[in-house]
DNA sequence: ACCAAATCCTATCAATCCGATAGACTGATT
DNA sequence: AATCAGTCTATCGGATTGATAGGATTTGGT
């Protein structure tokens, strides 16, 4: 399951990422309030994404946060693997953090493996392709359609 | 995160498909120790996939358990599904336990929900085609490479 | 009839993670 | 100085996970 760790970020970026003016930084109060999230939670969550440089935080009065990159080049891919860890569903097929499964008698002919790695390469695939703009444009697009 | 009842599962079910003379059942001790899973656990998760209809199983001395159907009619995805429940990331992109997303504003044009269903769509087109008959031939497969 | 072997069932457990909140502190702006 | 907003630390209840214990029940062998 997706957690609603990354669910809170993604929107959080998303927001972000539909204003885009690129200036003026937003506050968590304000993301919080646009998109009905928990307001301290949220703040722990843009906090990692800040660490991790998907975000930039400025201090003080009039400050808040701003995408670290311009929407098109920001990947839902990254932001999960910043919020939930890995993509893989097992810790052997993860390409960023491998680990050998303890239990497992032969890894090179382990079926689950197989068929794990095959999911995780289809999932990488897809979100380390989709941008935050290129969602939203979606977003507009079903939008637009509906309200013909 | 594919959970360990999920793998323990899995593997026995292909080591069953392995046997698979179709008749004698194996011992829940017997695909434990096979597989070095915990026995007591492997017994729980057994018997909940008995009571889902993809084992069966066979009581008292001599007993033990048996695939319900044949290697090449069982999919890993049916196994997980039932001890992982659903595929999608997001309950509101489940076709098999479709779930509103509460906090959500907008299910129509939420973009996560865009690139959630596209991965989940890819996952469940992968998993739901992979047999365990499947598996198990490219394991051999593999095996067979290795020792050339 | 009896015993042994096996599944089935219930209860419980520690550990971990998840979602969330509180409060104090630091830095920037006016 | 006052205020605003991000940063940090600590903590919380609750749910889930992985696992074990102990017994009840069914079956086959002798």
């Amino acid at each position: 399951m997706l957690s609603k760790k990354s669910k809170y970020g993604l929107k959080a970026m998303l927001e972000l990422a539909a204003v885009d003016a690129g200036q003026k930084p937003i506050q968590a109060s304000e993301l919080a309030e646009r998109q009905r999230l928990p307001r301290k939670f949220l703040e722990a969550i843009l906090l990692e994404l800040t660490r991790h440089g998907l975000l930039q935080s400025k201090l003080g009065r009039g400050g808040g946060y701003v995408l670290a990159r311009r929407p098109g080049d920001i990947t839902v891919g990254e932001v999960i693997r910043v919020l939930d860890g890995p993509l893989a569903l097992i810790p052997c097929v993860s390409k960023t953090a491998y680990r050998r499964c303890e239990e497992c008698l032969d890894e090179e002919t382990c079926g689950i493996r197989l068929a794990m790695k095959e999911v995780r390469d289809a999932t990488a695939h897809i979100l380390d392709n989709t941008t935050l703009a290129g969602l939203n444009a979606r977003s507009r697009a079903g939008l637009a359609r509906r309200s013909r």
